[in-house]
RNA sequence: CGGGGUGUAGCGCAGUUGGUAGCGCACGUGGUUUGGGACCAUGGGGCCGGGAGUUCGAGUCUCUUCACCCCGACCA
């Protein structure tokens, strides 16, 4: 490719409104242009890149004996009603009515299409354990889209689907496309890449696994203990608590607090620590009336994941007020006289003693307020968030680190949800019917572009690995005017298309810098400098955009070098 | 959905007390240059996000609407 025909613009300057290095890179190099939020064009850069991504995934699941499908983008409703989702999934699923006025919508994870095809051509036992994938663009209407292409609304995913016989089976496969997902990332150039246990949140099923890019940026909290390789999502993280020392019990006060109302004021008013306080968390319930309180230390914070699973609703957070029966920032458990309220105590709060809580009314707290003596006996469950320094749930015994990722794959055993409600059945060797196990697999291929680039970028531009570069190679002649170097660099540029090898040849007559500069920011992962200066001695100059180390080649020698450095490909 | 911010040339930004819009980069042309974003000359490009209003006159003031960005979705 000739630059000067790329339909991409390169900018010395950072767009205003984007944040993450990978988004202002792309944005700048000319891999992507925004045209709403959430919504990308990619150019033929980043197209290409996101190619190669979707190239390597393909070959490490045709490996896993997947077969590859394509799935329609437009469903019909029905499709979705007879598993549930048609209802369960909120406005993030973009559903329109056809011509005919038919419900549709468009698919954002494609369980149903996947049972709809496999439910009446695989009927026996023989025929599994079978997986069908796609690679697709995928429409998720986020309530907030960020980061470029870290989180967007429109995105290519890889999703797949497996059919099994047994747990046993389904668990065996799922480890291989562990594996096989490991492979993936560490072709496309991934490095800090772990797999954490997670939520299995929409999609259903029991275990689940997600695929973490750890960066500072990342949305979701991970908690991780070094010593004993523990390794969870925030919103699964358990916690476990070290015995709470024994205190005499005080009598109970009221207490005039004034205008204290949150945690650290009320603490700071009666010297005490926000550890001996009872924090209250309203939330309200979807489509339905009431609300949901939950208790929690003072210091902790509730985790609404591990909430809504233990309450069995749907729960938002809710600015509490006197309408509802609420005091906001006098809320404790003593005389809570809120209407239709579900009351839920965290583990954080067992055994713990003379406890300053909200005593239901303008201005007063109680002090030295015991659960059980001053409220009754309660269970308590697991559910506030795990905090750095936390002991670990898995080994007892050292302290868990947080640290944030971007979620960059997931597998999840879905189990029989999708194979029962769609009615999918398979003949066992012993002739009875069962509903087929299943596990699904997904990765956002831009999204893993995005996190490439956030790992690999420097101060002068983006650092493309070898394995998915959208060129190998970057041909700067300076001088193009001069007929040697024009000659020189537009032979080897023809030989190594010849060679099938993608190849950007910088044809604009302009200044060395901005070749020079233009080839950093782009980072295509092999430069080639043909100059004057360079050809008086017969010699090209190749340079390694990671490393920055040049090698000198005669320019006879020079195609051979460049096809050695690629097959050697350490993916530089 | 809540809070905050920004909309002026492709990109980054100025624009005073209201008087019909500029700068840098990019782009076209001519020339001089050429190993880390050159210089001179010259040219093109704008419904100042949209609509309504105030005014003789609005990029600027008022209202309204839209888009985009950031934060929050946690707070007793």
């Amino acid at each position: 490719m000739r630059l000067s025909k790329l339909v991409a613009e390169r900018t010395k300057e950072a767009p205003s409104d984007a944040k993450m290095m990978s988004h202002i890179l792309m944005l700048r190099a000319g891999y992507m242009k925004q045209v709403a939020n959430g919504i990308f064009t990619l150019t033929s850069l980043g197209q290409k890149a996101c190619l190669n991504i979707e190239n390597i995934i393909r070959e490490e699941m045709n490996k896993c004996d997947g077969q590859e499908v394509k799935f329609p983008v437009v469903m019909p409703k029905e499709l979705w009603e007879v598993s549930g989702r048609y209802y369960s999934i909120g406005s993030e699923m973009v559903r329109f009515n056809d011509r005919a006025n038919h419900p549709m919508l468009l698919g954002m994870t494609h369980e149903e299409a996947a049972v709809h095809l496999a439910k009446n051509w695989v009927n026996s036992y023989n025929q599994l354990p079978c997986m069908i994938y796609q690679i697709q663009t995928k429409f998720r209407d986020e309530p907030r889209s960020r980061g470029g292409l870290i989180r967007v609304r429109e995105f290519t995913m890889k999703d797949a689907y497996s059919f099994h016989t047994s747990q046993e089976d389904l668990e065996k496969y799922y480890y291989e496309v562990h594996k096989a997902y490991e492979k993936i990332y560490e072709r496309i150039g991934l490095k800090n890449v772990i797999s954490v246990k997670s939520d299995t949140g929409m999609m259903g099923g029991s275990v689940a696994h997600e695929f973490m890019f750890l960066n500072h940026n990342g949305e979701d909290e991970l908690v991780l203990c070094e010593q004993c390789g523990y390794r969870a999502n925030q919103e699964v993280a358990e916690c476990i608590y070290q015995e709470a020392e024994k205190e005499d019990l005080l009598p109970l006060e009221e207490i005039d607090t004034g205008d204290a109302k949150d945690i650290d004021s009320v603490a700071k008013l009666l010297k005490t620590d926000a550890t001996k306080c009872i924090k209250a968390v309203v939330f309200a319930i979807k489509k339905e009336e009431g609300t949901v309180v939950c208790f929690v230390r003072g210091d902790k914070e509730v985790n609404e994941a591990k909430l809504k699973k233990i309450c069995k609703k749907d729960i938002v957070p809710f600015d509490a007020s006197s309408e509802d029966g609420f005091c906001a920032g006098n809320i404790g458990p003593k005389g809570l006289k809120a209407k239709n309220c579900e009351i839920y105590f965290d583990l954080s709060l067992k055994n713990q003693t003379n406890l300053v809580t909200g005593a239901n009314k303008e201005k007063y707290h109680f002090v030295n307020f015991n659960i059980e003596r001053d409220y009754g006996k309660v269970e308590y469950y697991d559910l506030s968030k795990v905090q750095e320094g936390q002991i670990c749930p898995h080994c007892g015994k050292h302290k868990v680190k947080i640290s944030n990722g971007v979620e960059i794959g997931n597998i999840f055993q879905l189990g029989t949800k999708y194979s029962k409600s769609m009615n999918m059945l398979v003949k066992t060797k012993e002739g009875q019917e069962i509903n087929p196990i299943m596990g699904c697999y997904g990765i956002g291929v831009g999204r893993n572009l995005a996190c490439v680039v956030e790992e690999n970028y420097d101060e002068r531009g983006i650092v493309m690995p070898l394995n998915i570069a959208p060129y190998k190679v970057h041909i700067s002649p300076l001088r193009i005017d001069d007929n040697t170097v024009s000659s020189t660099a537009f032979d080897l540029y023809n030989k190594l298309k010849e060679n099938n090898i993608e190849v950007l040849i910088d044809d604009r007559d302009c200044m060395p810098g901005v070749k020079f500069a233009d080839a950093d920011l782009m980072g295509m992962p092999i430069r080639v400098v043909v100059s004057p200066r360079s050809l008086q001695n017969n010699q090209i100059e190749i340079k390694l955009r990671k490393t920055g180390e040049t090698i000198l080649a005669s320019v006879e020698e020079s195609l051979n070098v460049l096809l050695e450095i690629i097959k050697n490909n350490k993916n530089i």
